[in-house]
DNA sequence: AAAAAAT
């Protein structure tokens, strides 16, 4: 039933496809004429001293426009493949082995330029099936170059220093997600496919790719460049065919730079060797573009894009929700209120998928916090589903085992950290919740494209403070996002309500009981974390009253003198350390409902308050004032 | 003392 539905929702999507093709082979061949025009060194931007600016000069031929991808190459189904020479033992695997019928848009826009060896830049919406896309060509290849891996048992002359093709991924999970599904496809083929990521055991590993040898690998960069620069190791790739970096945005960026070019150290050069570069990604800045063309062929590839560039690259059936909270001590309350409330509508409704759910956030240790508290509530509340977490803090097998719990969980929650936020196939996710900015509008989307996966609905949540509204105005502009104004929690005055909703005792509770270290570590990373578009006075404001109204302390905790120097010394409410230092004491224990404020005149938040009352109309003032928002 | 990514 699931299938047919995504099958219909697939062919609508082409229909609408092929009313425009003029338009998108117009855009298309604009896009190769922007990279050929681009591809002249330009004076304003500095020279990279990259040795990728080795591989295509500008003096390169004349480019190809698109255009010459007529409809007689368009494969709209998967059994069309065996009409562009896929072998059958490939199809067989796809079809009758996974079940895929009709393809997506990208995986028939794509496939096809790939099959005949063109380098390809994809962008798609996210659960768009990019992964099966770059993988289909790539296998084909490999069998069209080698025909006996056409067949299971050719694998036995499979070497593990004669690596034909490489997928990069961003993330370790991403990476074996890509090689289970990799090694689903070649299933019935003699094409062997090995995963290389950190924190695994790397002599495992080695011995089993010496022994089964290797036609494709797909790795995370660290691992691999570690095993490539080893020459002990026996990987190595001289006639490599082809290159996936899949995220290709963020494998592109500063952050993975340096790695990546000493990766390609180690790699035959592309004038020597030749090589089909695959770039896909659901968000290709336009920077990006112009760093990607020192990988791709400019006379030999294409450039497909599924997403208008005046589209959304966002899910129309993913309804998308800001719920403004008056301060940071809000948010946790806030967030139980929302969870409480979505599994209340999943249970009285049988049509509703169970309640599954990713919370972002944005540091390790406030994901470590979050879930601590609600794995706390989960213990007086039976309706609370399983509670997961990952993040980089975790060790690998931790990471691997909340992942594969999630992933076969029928209701539960995840609290992570950025490492799930790109290409991670959790299946049926009824919600992403991020809790505070993400740090731009790409991982915004790449977030919120954990659900709506496949054709199937989700909704997306972004809860952020009052302080933090004007920079979601301009970090997260034309995206359909809707104020939701119906938690009661959000607009709730922590400090002083009357009479507290439940919920908010509830947190209290759970929250007075993590471990001072935990608050620290989470205080410090949320200081650390607020950077840019967000003042940072407002953000001590608010961290100070998390930690007061939330986790009880009765006074901020204490950071080195010099994080506090770094962090700026006109900066008020920070407390430094002192040779006898103490731990800040709890307010509140396990009363609950006791604690009002009072009492809480300590040296930081007595700052803080001063500073509230005189400074009438300041920063804070505006900031706490009512504003529209979105 | 701030995602991630090698040990």
């Amino acid at each position: 039933m699931m299938k047919t539905s995504l099958l219909r929702q697939a062919a609508a999507t082409r229909v609408a496809l092929a009313v425009r093709p003029a338009q998108a082979s117009f855009r298309a061949s604009s896009a190769v004429l922007a990279l050929a025009r681009s591809s002249r060194p330009s004076p304003a931007l500095p020279r990279p001293a990259s040795s990728l600016l080795r591989f295509y000069s500008a003096e390169s031929a004349a480019p190809q426009t698109s255009s010459d991808n007529g409809s007689s190459n368009l494969v709209t189904r998967f059994e069309d493949l065996r009409r562009l020479g896929v072998h059958e033992h490939l199809v067989n695997s796809l079809t009758k082995g996974l079940g895929y019928e009709t393809m997506t848009d990208v995986q028939s826009m794509t496939i096809s330029p790939a099959l005949a060896g063109k380098d390809v830049v994809a962008q798609a919406k996210t659960g768009t099936g990019k992964t099966l896309a770059f993988l289909v060509p790539v296998i084909q290849r490999l069998i069209a170059s080698q025909p006996e891996l056409a067949s299971p048992r050719a694998g036995g002359r499979a070497r593990s220093d004669d690596i034909r093709a490489i997928v990069l991924s961003p993330t370790r999970e991403l990476a074996e997600q890509i090689g289970v599904e990799a090694k689903k496809l070649c299933r019935g083929t003699g094409v062997v496919i090995q995963t290389a990521v950190g924190g695994t055991q790397k002599n495992a590993m080695l011995r089993k790719t010496r022994i089964e040898g290797c036609h494709l690998l797909v790795a995370t960069p660290g691992r691999l460049h570690d095993l490539l620069s080893d020459r002990s190791t026996g990987i190595d790739a001289p006639n490599l065919a082809a290159l996936v970096l899949d995220e290709a945005d963020r494998m592109l960026d500063v952050g993975f730079k340096a790695e990546l070019e000493s990766i390609l150290d180690y790699l035959p050069h592309p004038v020597d060797v030749p090589r089909q570069t695959l770039l896909y990604s659901a968000t290709i800045p336009k920077n990006v573009v112009n760093i990607a063309r020192k990988f791709i062929n400019p006379t030999n590839f294409e450039f497909v894009q599924t997403v208008r560039a005046d589209e959304v690259p966002t899910h129309e059936r993913v309804p998308q929700f800001i719920v403004p909270c008056r301060g940071f001590e809000n948010l946790p309350p806030t967030l139980l209120e929302l969870v409480r409330r979505e599994l209340r509508k999943t249970l009285d409704d049988s049509d509703k998928l169970p309640f599954k759910a990713i919370v972002f956030l944005p540091t390790t240790s406030s994901v470590q916090a979050y879930a601590t508290i609600f794995r706390r509530l989960k213990f007086h509340d039976r309706l609370m589903p399983r509670i997961f977490d990952i993040h980089s803090k975790l060790s690998q097998a931790a990471r691997t085992r909340s992942a594969d719990n999630f992933r076969q969980a029928k209701s539960a929650i995840l609290f992570s950290s950025d490492v799930s936020a790109r290409g991670m196939d959790f299946p049926n996710v009824t919600h992403v919740i991020q809790v505070h900015l993400p740090q731009d509008r790409d991982l915004y989307i790449h977030r919120i494209g954990r659900t709506g996966r496949a054709g199937k609905q989700g909704e997306a949540y972004l809860l952020t403070a009052d302080v933090e509204i004007p920079a979601a105005r301009s970090r997260l502009p034309g995206l359909p996002i809707k104020r939701c104004t119906d938690l009661e929690c959000a607009s709730m005055d922590v400090a002083r309500a009357a009479d507290v909703p439940q919920v908010i005792e509830d947190i209290k509770n759970a929250a007075v009981k993590i471990p001072y270290e935990v608050v620290k570590d989470t205080y410090a990373s949320l200081l650390g974390n607020a950077i840019k578009d967000v003042d940072k006075q407002d953000v001590v404001y608010e961290l100070n009253n998390m930690v007061k109204y939330i986790f009880g302390l009765d006074q901020p905790p204490a950071l080195s003198t010099k994080f506090v120097n770094h962090f700026g010394r006109h900066i008020k409410g920070l407390r430094t350390v002192t040779a006898r230092d103490i731990e800040p004491r709890r307010e509140y224990g396990n009363r609950g409902g006791s604690y009002s404020g009072h009492g809480a005149r300590s040296e930081g938040f007595e700052k803080l308050e001063r500073l509230a009352a005189n400074e009438n109309g300041g920063s804070r003032g505006r900031a706490r004032a009512p504003r529209p928002a979105f």
